[in-house]
DNA sequence: TAGATTGTTAATCGATTAACAATC
DNA sequence: TAGATTGTTAATCGATTAACAATC
């Protein structure tokens, strides 16, 4: 992937990723008509330190006033213009098992303005089903539809054994950003970027930190 | 969280994230009967740099042999021991919905033998029925069981105004890991670790690299 | 004006990578 | 021995935090 540039300034990883989460706080304060808040109190809303969040937005402008804070509604509005969040996300979901049902139905997608618009799976017998509202296709309209639906988007919910031979299809369609929830490393080109979700991992640092924590709580007693 | 400490070391977070996947690939090594590999091949196979491989197993002792490499099958079996995964890893699930359902049954736990062992939803229409072979709970069972089953980590699927909640009594219980698929900001004592699962965030972030490198190729053409 | 809080610079901390002597 | 590759130190890069002048 290419350094992500905006204003001549390099933006870490990172801060994209909370530029979202500062997003849905400023969105539970609005329905709570709260009209200002300082870095202070948005920082504590997510255990960061103030001058993170202070920095953060610096990368993209002046967004607060000395003294008084940052308006939540203006501060909102600022961040999901910066994160595209203002415009509808089209999204694909191969692989309609267990997992994929699940994120067809997920709320949180429907908040944001991420619709998942067409699904495929390769099982003849779930094909032309109904799932969440939208039929199931064919695996082998992919292109096709990846296409004419204009997708942004792919999410990855099938068998390990066959994830990598749909991303090269999927690449090739010309799609550009990938959800793997896949638990395997998929190899693309370099303007492509896939985002691992891998639940087993995430479980087994949690499982690691809780080992050595108690045996850290061992030696105190 | 206080800094995990092995052998007087301070391990970065990252480091364990990247043990597991080590883990990953060495138990695909291990399927394909290769006996020995090299930092070069292990980090290719994740997309990361030899050195990374090399410092991040030095945290935990010396693994390799000049000239050779790593044994793939020793190498294997000191990460499991290192991440604790030798060990079952005892799960319970709070609100059985569709993500919920889906962990259940989820392919990627059980290969890791990481067991979800108990589900609890506070709909009683759920209560009792089968979940991919468990008894679904009462939440009122939730504190009881949690003791009697000795359980490790809870995940967290359950609608967002309950979250904390849950996360009070779950932690009151003597809980010290969530996997949190809630997208909201939990607040815990300093000993509880919380793995945030955001689906939401990441796809967000995802949308912001597109959107940029398509500015990025617009440049170029 | 006094108090609060921003935006930004400098200092710190942490993580990655390059380089290479040691060694199989 | 010659070639390969480790473990580790030093150099680089990046991200976080502290501090403070500017300013509402």
């Amino acid at each position: 992937m290419p350094d992500i540039i905006h204003n001549g300034k390099k933006i870490p990883k990172a801060v994209i990723k909370r530029l979202s989460l500062y997003s849905r706080v400023l969105q539970n304060l609005e329905l709570n008509d709260i009209k200002t808040i300082s870095s202070q109190l948005l920082a504590d809303a997510l255990g960061y330190n103030p001058a993170r969040v202070r920095k953060d937005l610096a990368y993209f402008g002046q967004f607060g006033t000395p003294g008084i804070g940052y308006h939540v509604k203006e501060l909102r509005e600022a961040i999901r213009n910066i994160l595209g969040a203002d415009r509808e996300t089209r999204v694909a979901l191969i692989g309609v098992g267990n997992l994929g049902s699940a994120l067809l139905s997920y709320p949180g997608f429907r908040k944001q303005d991420i619709h998942i618009i067409v699904a495929f799976d390769k099982d003849k017998r779930k094909v032309d089903r109904d799932a969440n509202g939208i039929r199931i296709r064919d695996i082998s309209e992919l292109e096709k539809t990846l296409n004419t639906e204009r997708i942004d988007i792919v999410i990855l919910t099938v068998p390990s054994e066959e994830a990598q031979g749909l991303t090269d299809r999927v690449v090739s369609a010309g799609i550009r950003a990938i959800m793997n929830f896949v638990p395997i490393h998929l190899t693309v080109p370099d303007n492509v970027k896939v985002q691992y979700v891998d639940f087993s991992t995430e479980m087994e640092s949690l499982f690691y930190y809780l080992k050595k924590n108690a045996k850290i709580s061992n030696f105190s007693t």
